[in-house]
DNA sequence: CGGCTGGGAGGG
DNA sequence: CCCTCCCAGCCG
């Protein structure tokens, strides 16, 4: 009887969730195809993989060619929403590997993020969690976007979330990051851990990342997600925060770095001179680095502007 | 590092 | 004509 009950009930199949694990070079992911969002991604990072010359200016943005059009989201979606296309496995962790970058542009990896959190915090943390590969031997990191009430005035609770574009890609009110480091030490190892919850907001340098740690329990609670199902209950993990420092880079230090970029790909002698004087302004004090790449850039657009002297 | 926009070239 | 691509230039 229950057999055959069976056979009759998924004689036309059942429905297909397209939420199964997909497997990319470098990242693995699950989708959810009604938010047009990932559910979670997968990465690891160690001090090797973060080597490298990919370059995500030889990258662009487009639809996951895997996932059906029916439920993928279009760079039409995000362009002029208000909301930037934030990576949850960031293109800084791929520099070892082109195809591994280009992965990431997949909009599989992509959720509508605050531009001023995308380009700040979320991305002095992702600057943090690469950090940690100098002082442990393998990272792992989990990232994904959350739906989290507000309570009304009236004490009830309601999930309400913005959408965007034609396709009505799902704007997260939070995003998470589980980072999980291990350190060998010969036979054995140690493990420590942290949970993140950052609100999809414009958050400054006046906030610690100490204060958006979540216990690895409540996360799950709220994302219905079990993480690293596999680490050993009986092993002691320890607080990530408590190991390490869960510092991130300050104004000045952030600005710095940020700039030294900015003049290693500056591309006329009077932006190179703009970076140096928005430093002066700022009282942020050149390091030995950026003076080093400052005089390099300014002798290659020197000797190309009496180039193109020359031939004109 | 993280992003967006405008304009021009070129193909259908 | 429109659309796509690429590049310059910009911001935090």
């Amino acid at each position: 009887m229950g057999m055959l009950d069976e056979r009759v009930l998924e004689k036309y199949g059942l429905p297909l969730t397209g939420a199964e694990i997909r497997y990319y070079t470098n990242h693995v992911l699950s989708y959810d195809q009604a938010k047009r969002t990932p559910k979670w991604v997968i990465e690891h990072l160690n001090n090797e993989k973060l080597l490298g010359s990919a370059n995500r200016k030889d990258c662009k943005f487009r639809p996951d060619p895997s996932i059906p059009a029916l439920f993928t989201a279009r760079n039409e979606d995000y362009v002029r929403s208000g909301w930037s296309r934030g990576h949850m496995a960031p293109a800084g962790d791929y520099k070892y590997s082109m195809q591994s970058m280009t992965e990431t542009f997949y909009l599989s990896n992509i959720v509508p993020q605050n531009y001023e959190n995308n380009a700040g915090f979320w991305n002095r943390l992702e600057i943090y969690c690469r950090e940690l590969t100098q002082r442990f031997d393998d990272v792992w990191i989990v990232s994904g976007p959350l739906m989290l009430p507000t309570e009304g005035t009236d004490g009830s609770k309601s999930v309400l979330y913005k959408v965007i574009g034609n396709d009505e890609v799902a704007v997260p009110s939070h995003l998470y990051k589980v980072v999980l480091a291990q350190r060998n030490n010969g036979l054995s190892s140690s493990l420590a851990l942290a949970a993140f919850v950052v609100p999809n907001e414009p958050i400054g340098f006046d906030h610690q990342l100490l204060e958006f740690q979540m216990s690895l329990e409540d996360l799950e609670k709220k994302s219905g997600l079990t993480f690293f199902p596999k680490i050993n209950q009986t092993h002691e993990t320890q607080d990530l925060c408590k190991v390490d420092t869960c510092r991130l880079m300050d104004y000045k230090e952030f600005k710095l770095y940020i700039t030294t970029r900015q003049i290693h790909n500056a591309k006329t002698l009077a932006r190179l001179d703009k970076l140096m004087s928005e430093l002066r302004e700022h009282d942020i004090e050149p390091d030995d680095y950026l003076l080093k790449q400052y005089e390099s850039k300014k002798k290659e657009l020197g000797s190309v502007a009496s180039q193109e002297r020359k031939s004109g």
